[in-house]
DNA sequence: TCATTAAATTGTT
DNA sequence: AACAATTTAATGA
């Protein structure tokens, strides 16, 4: 298994593209955009590997540019629960880095993905200089919040129809995530891993969903029709 | 560009 | 868990 330090020892800056995914660089200023990208790096992801592990100290706050991430945490019981799935355009630990403190989660990547980096210290450097940086990281944290509260539920619910909604319904959280747009590329098995179901029953979740309108399902995908109904309806 | 083949993903038992 | 059917991606003429 790979630690967090092996797995930039590969990187390298980003393309126009990438850069493209990240939502936050839009909220800046020139020439604190220019110091932003000059810091940040991209390094590939497979599929197992852990981007950050409990207990490790934190030295970048990172972001999915490609691929889908996970972030759990293991429960006294050895059991591991899945918070959320971080799709492109999510970035995730700015709770830790700002407090400077170790990880309380797993971030895992669930298919090959391309992640990105902000080292600590610009971090930081964004925190004191830019007030639209504070503003994404401040509604970042707030939806986090609210994420980690629906997570309790979700993982209570017995009824695997109301799991996969749910948890589709943050994946496709607007606020957190405002890089993705209605359709979600992520396979009926790479779901299965997230909600902690089998993929015979979130294939067979996502059909009733597909039933009620709330989504479509595709080959390789799913497309939201009705984020909504997700969050609210009881199928 | 099109046809053929391999690989990935879905649907079903 | 295994299988068949379907869709996409890759290859080469």
């Amino acid at each position: 298994m790979k630690s967090d330090a092996s797995l930039f020892q590969r990187r390298r800056p980003l393309t126009p593209a990438e850069l493209d995914v990240i939502p936050w660089l839009k909220l800046l200023s020139l020439d604190e955009r220019e110091r932003a990208i000059e810091d940040l790096q991209v390094t590939e992801a497979q599929p197992g590997d852990y981007l950050c592990r409990t207990g490790r100290p934190v030295t970048y706050w990172f972001g999915a540019v490609d691929g889908l991430l996970k972030m759990s945490a293991d429960n006294a019981d050895g059991q591991t629960m899945t918070f959320t799935g971080i799709p492109p355009g999510g970035w995730f630990g700015e709770g830790t880095a700002l407090k400077r403190e170790i990880y309380r989660y797993n971030i895992q990547a669930l298919r090959k993905s391309l992640v990105a980096g902000l080292h600590v210290d610009t971090f930081h450097w964004l925190l004191d200089h830019s007030i639209g940086f504070n503003r994404f990281v401040m509604n970042q944290l707030n939806e986090r919040l609210g994420q980690f509260i629906a997570a309790r539920e979700i993982d209570r619910m017995t009824n695997p129809n109301i799991r996969v909604a749910r948890s589709l319904a943050a994946l496709f959280n607007p606020v957190l995530y405002p890089g993705l747009g209605v359709v979600l590329r992520i396979t009926q098995q790479e779901l299965a891993y997230l909600v902690g179901l089998s993929r015979q029953r979130v294939n067979e979740a996502l059909n009733t969903l597909a039933a009620h309108n709330a989504i479509r399902v595709e080959y390789g995908g799913l497309r939201v029709t009705d984020l909504q109904a997700l969050r609210s309806h009881h199928f």
